[in-house]
DNA sequence: CTATGTAAACAAC
DNA sequence: GTTGTTTACATAG
């Protein structure tokens, strides 16, 4: 099956200015820029400082983003905010039917690539507080934002009737789009739900909560989404959820995380499944325990001075995480074996957007977003946060990359984007596993 | 076998 | 009760 990279931003609907729409404020913006953060680090300024007494988005009533120097323009319309034609989806499209030549699915690429910088730069505008948080998806569903305002959806000619979702796409696919429409790629929980109810028939088609649990096990399994760490104590709310950038570049991955650790040999659940679930679910539990210790335990700490070491977005999925300098020698954390990553794109076919792997394997060069013609016309607050790579790495070269033992849990890297190493201090990290397959 | 959906246990809030 | 994490199991392909 093919999930297809997001192609199409419109190119215009923001970064006139950029600088102005960046930072929450100048301060944090200063303080971003002159460390020198990643980009991930850069990103949590879009959720202001964590603890910056006034700048914790969740407790930041009466702060009204509009109003500041920095806040959207007046005129950023929805249809600004929610660009038209996003992306294209492509259900389940055979390789052949992919009529896309090497160099247009290059081309295609780099502009996803370009508008992600846009985006990611652009969309820095993001202040709203956590408990007025604005849902896009609320807000069109509430506001009755006219139609043509919402987003279309497949504009894939091939893809079947205009502005209509293919409800029949699985979970992560859904939700990658409901991310990527929303502004800095970045959505609540609730909202997720919002858009589910909005726009897929998950919700009405089960009595029960099983596509809530659905969602979130989406959004906790699929290397897509990253949470945004944003240690506000008192929200109820959850966290937010972004995509990940490399998911905004190429799509949703699928969510075989921390699959199969002892692969399924059947034959010996089913006879007490009841057990079973029981210990499973004990299981999860102490492994979530652990892992929530670990994240409350360091984040205080380490949060800006080790960015390294949460699962959240700053951390886990950044992916800057393998090009730092230092390897971290963090303590162990249960989501680590189940990180040991290799080339899910290694495998033709499997996932494969058009703009899947093999391709870029043998056409492309390594991207760095400092390569994209973007960034030229871009401010550069942090050339480090465009670097998704370092240059020594080779991320493309995992056609022949070794797969994962079998009873690794995986992750699934396409062309060595998706290193998201959240294995910090995993047990087979101490063991001296490699993380990246197909860097071995 | 993989990808996905679903249920569920569990922790934290 | 909600959110988030994890495991187990089922099923389609």
């Amino acid at each position: 099956m093919q999930w297809a990279a997001p192609s199409n931003f419109p190119l215009d609907y923001m970064g006139q200015d950029l600088t102005v729409q960046l930072a929450p404020s100048s301060e944090d913006f200063y303080h971003c820029a002159q460390n020198g953060t990643s980009y991930n680090r850069n990103h949590d300024f879009t959720y202001p400082v964590p603890y910056a007494s006034t700048s914790c988005p969740r407790s930041q009533s009466g702060f009204d983003p509009i109003g500041l120097p920095n806040g959207l323009p007046n005129d950023f319309s929805m249809s600004e905010a929610y660009p038209p034609a996003a992306y294209q989806i492509e259900p389940q499209k055979p390789l052949d039917t992919t009529d896309l030549t090497d160099q247009e699915i290059n081309g295609q690429l780099m502009q996803s690539s370009e508008d992600y910088e846009y985006r990611q730069y652009g969309s820095q505008t993001r202040l709203e507080d956590q408990r007025s948080y604005q849902s896009p998806y609320s807000n069109l569903t509430r506001d009755s934002t006219p139609n043509d305002e919402i987003i279309r959806y497949s504009h894939d000619p091939n893809a079947g009737e205009a502005g209509a979702i293919d409800k029949e796409q699985p979970y992560a696919q859904l939700i990658y789009k409901a991310l990527l429409d929303a502004p800095d790629n970045t959505m609540i929980l609730r909202d997720i739900y919002d858009w589910f109810k909005k726009y897929t028939d998950k919700a009405s088609a089960s009595e029960t909560k099983g596509w809530q649990n659905s969602i979130r096990h989406n959004l906790s399994m699929n290397g897509a989404f990253e949470k945004v760490d944003q240690p506000c104590e008192d929200s109820r709310k959850g966290f937010m959820w972004r995509l990940t950038q490399d998911a905004v570049r190429e799509g949703v991955k699928s969510t075989t995380r921390y699959r199969s650790k002892q692969p399924h040999k059947r034959g010996h659940h089913t006879q007490h499944p009841q057990p079973q679930r029981q210990a499973s679910g004990a299981k999860g539990g102490q492994a979530a325990r652990r892992s929530a210790r670990m994240r409350r335990s360091h984040r205080v700490h380490e949060y800006r001075s080790d960015p390294y070491n949460s699962r959240s977005a700053p951390v886990a999925f950044d992916p800057m995480y393998n090009t730092r300098e230092a390897p971290m020698p963090y303590p162990p954390s249960p989501y680590t074996g189940s990180e040991v990553n290799y080339a899910y794109g290694s495998k033709p076919g499997e996932f494969g957007s058009p703009l899947d792997a093999p391709r870029f394997d043998l056409f492309s060069p390594p991207r760095s977003y400092a390569g994209s013609s973007m960034l030229q016309n871009m401010p550069i607050l942090d050339t480090t946060c465009m670097l998704d790579q370092s240059p020594t790495e080779s991320l493309f070269t995992d056609s022949h990359s070794p797969s994962p033992p079998a009873d690794e849990p995986r992750t699934p890297v396409t062309q060595g984007s998706w290193a998201e190493q959240e294995s910090l201090g995993a047990p087979s990290m101490f063991e001296g596993l490699a993380y990246r397959g197909y860097a071995a």
